[in-house]
DNA sequence: ATTTTTATTGAACAGATGTACAATAACTTC
DNA sequence: GAAGTTATTGTACATCTGTTCAATAAAAAT
């Protein structure tokens, strides 16, 4: 890979969390990125739009992270868990390793563009664990049940965010098992 | 009250309309919005910080009549539905009504401060839902139960905003009663 | 090693941002 | 209706934005 490209992103990417630590995200503009990274402002238009764009660029990281213990192998056996999935558990302390971030993903002031893709890949994860018990169901139906379950978990990580992240991961995952459990009992019903 | 504010109030209003059916609404700059409600760009900084803020003064009417859809008495008793209201249920149509509007807040580049208003209306109606089946839950637990209901009804509307809105609310309806029946059954079992 | 391709730079541009200030106009009080 | 208060205006300023372009430097291809 071309080096002279390599030095621009990881400049910026430096230069990012730099700044992150003095100033928010939205207080941090093009021309003083680049002054930090020492990057010639013309050079960063070439390869972002605004100062989103670096951020974005961790966020992926981010994502592959938690895409990453969702492929990871589990013990429990899947059967006798219906909806809820163990990797999807691992959601919150997930999100406590990478707390900083989120910190600015959930801001009043970040667009919604982090949210979709959070919400995307956490529907991943649910689309996986549906069983038979929803097999009756029409692709539409899955796809909105999807979302349903999946923002329901950003629902409680909102809640954390509201809350400056006082809870532990452990005490979330009781909390989520707690609520998801009735939908389970459910399913074993229908 | 005084005529000048409400003229520069209105004037921004209107302005923001005419230029929201020409463009979206990042690409509005205060100084264009300003040159089209024919207010001097220092006034706006009176008054706002960004365009935004003019979007925002929308945004809170809109989920005023959202919370009068909620006031309103309905027949239904509330005995037998347990954790999903009535009410509830009007927040497709209500979203319906104003779906322009929720096309721009659900946007990839719009800023979270009005996801998190809705989702702060919608944890209200189901927090005076919460009967005495979650009366043995803790407050703290209460909270996050509240903000995990709430957002899986976003959850449909992100879905449904994915999809471009093609679904009509009556399906969205009967979509979100089948969900959450499961919530209830469970809740009379325990 | 030389040519070709590609990335970066610096300079320049019109326009936007956010703030400040004195002048003026419009409302409020008495 | 006069005096005091408050909102709006116009101007100005330093900085930022987004884009263009020729010049240069670095990488890839031959």
């Amino acid at each position: 890979m071309d080096l002279r490209v390599k030095k621009t992103h990881d400049n910026l990417q430096k230069a990012l969390i730099v700044l992150l630590n003095q100033k928010s995200l939205e207080n941090i503009s093009v021309a003083e990125i680049c002054r930090i990274a020492e990057i010639n402002r013309g050079t960063f238009y070439l390869h972002y739009k605004n100062v989103h764009g670096v951020f974005e660029r961790y966020f992926n990281d981010i994502v592959k992270d938690l895409k990453l213990s969702y492929d990871f192998p589990y013990d429990v056996t899947k059967d006798n868990l219906a909806m809820l999935t163990p990797e999807m558990i691992q959601i919150f302390h997930h999100v406590k390793k990478y707390e900083a971030f989120y910190r600015i993903v959930f801001d009043e002031k970040t667009p919604m563009l982090y949210y979709h893709k959070l919400l995307k890949t956490i529907r991943l994860f649910v689309i996986e664990s549906h069983t038979k018990e929803t097999e009756h169901m029409s692709d539409q139906q899955l796809e909105y049940l999807a979302s349903y379950t999946a923002n329901s978990i950003i629902g409680l990580l909102l809640q954390w965010h509201k809350e400056d992240y006082v809870l532990s991961p452990e005490t979330l995952n009781q909390y989520i098992y707690d609520f998801s459990r009735l939908k389970e009992t459910l399913q074993k019903i229908i």
